[in-house]
DNA sequence: CTCAAATGTAGGCGTTGTCTACATGTTGCG
DNA sequence: CGCAACATGTAGACAACGCCTACATTTGAG
């Protein structure tokens, strides 16, 4: 089908192609998977050389580098901005920062399978890494402080740290697998989302 | 034992090829990610030529397809012998499916990576998926038993479901990712899996 | 024993990632 | 303005890969 520029003379430069690469990277990987993501592809699709996006990502695993990168940064931003929301109470922190987060995953669906893929977070940079430890430390440490006023006490810490990250985790990677009918959940999104975190973090009554 | 089973001189046939790439390719997803699971890189390691797969996988992704069937079973052989041990409470039966299929993915990792690998769950073919959608079918009924008898009563069903399957997948998820320290979960597995499935299928008092 | 089926070998074709040399726009600076 | 450095895209090469076909060797049923 030769998508190139039909209209006018194509022009030796495409503009922005490093942004449109990660673009349509992201698309192919939550189409056809990440096998199917190939530079050479990507260059066909935007009409450029084979060699051109060489110019902005020197290798394969650069390229998914850079989506991790931008996946991650999103669903960090999500998660805190939600938490900033909310008052000190550490029971309510959580909750909103698990709500954020799996609201956020669940409406960016093609990131979310980017960064979580095991075999794109493998190629993470060091500040990727280290921001999303960042993360994951406020995290444990809220975690602490819901079991300090009460919260399952007598489960071991670094459970109780796996269980309350798993279920927002397990619940995005679920509803993201290959052969979930979405169907099931033709629900309102938030309100799902506000029942499945308030299982995991009760805030009823407060 | 065949005439040249084991000797200097290499023999022909290699006698367990297709056992033997199966279990060389669990390995290999487990250490270096599924992208560096090459048909040729598997016939180096065993010492044969680059075509002898072919004589077992047509195409990479009956490979795959043949590893995620390999350990989709295992899991449900795991998930319905632990069931099978306990008695007819729901509760109980849910919490011990729970155990048990967690329990097997975190002794399985390599098992359980490839078949949780949304580039290699894609391959499964229709013996597997219906397999799979009779575990599913069994969970999502002995939740909604559970809720009939008093366990969240306000929650969606699909939505109770849904975080129930989403802990063991979620924490196994996690404990399996690159950046995870194993060092942290250096308590007795059982232990660690009672306790975890406990929190959200709780049969103390049964 | 005979011979067909099963299994491994060898080579070829097209695609991919990545390197290098070259071409073409873009930009900073006198 | 002119022009040199730079950024970006093109084109060709190479090795590795999946997968195909032709051939070689072993196994096993009759």
């Amino acid at each position: 089908m030769t998508t190139a520029a039909r209209s006018d003379a194509k022009p030796y430069h495409h503009g922005a192609l490093r942004a449109s690469l990660l673009a349509r990277a992201a698309e192919v990987v939550a189409e056809q998977g990440l096998e199917a993501l190939t530079l050479r592809g990507l260059a066909r699709d935007l009409g450029v050389s084979h060699g051109a996006p060489n110019r902005h990502f020197r290798t394969r695993e650069d390229l998914l580098a850079a989506l991790a990168e931008e996946a991650a940064t999103q669903a960090c931003e999500a998660t805190l901005s939600a938490m900033a929301e909310v008052g000190d109470d550490p029971w309510v922190r959580l909750n909103a920062m698990g709500r954020g987060y799996l609201k956020w995953a669940l409406e960016n669906r093609p990131l979310f399978r980017v960064f979580t893929h095991p075999d794109v977070s493998r190629f993470a940079d060091e500040s990727l890494v280290a921001r999303m430890q960042e993360l994951d430390s406020l995290v444990a440490e809220t975690v602490r402080e819901t079991q300090a006023t009460g919260r399952h006490p007598h489960v071991h810490p670094e459970l109780l740290n796996l269980y309350t990250t798993a279920v927002p985790w397990g619940i995005a990677m679920i509803v993201d697998h290959p052969g979930y009918e979405a169907s099931r959940l033709n629900m309102d999104i938030d309100e799902a989302v506000a029942q499945l975190i308030e299982l995991v973090v009760p805030i009823a009554g407060r």
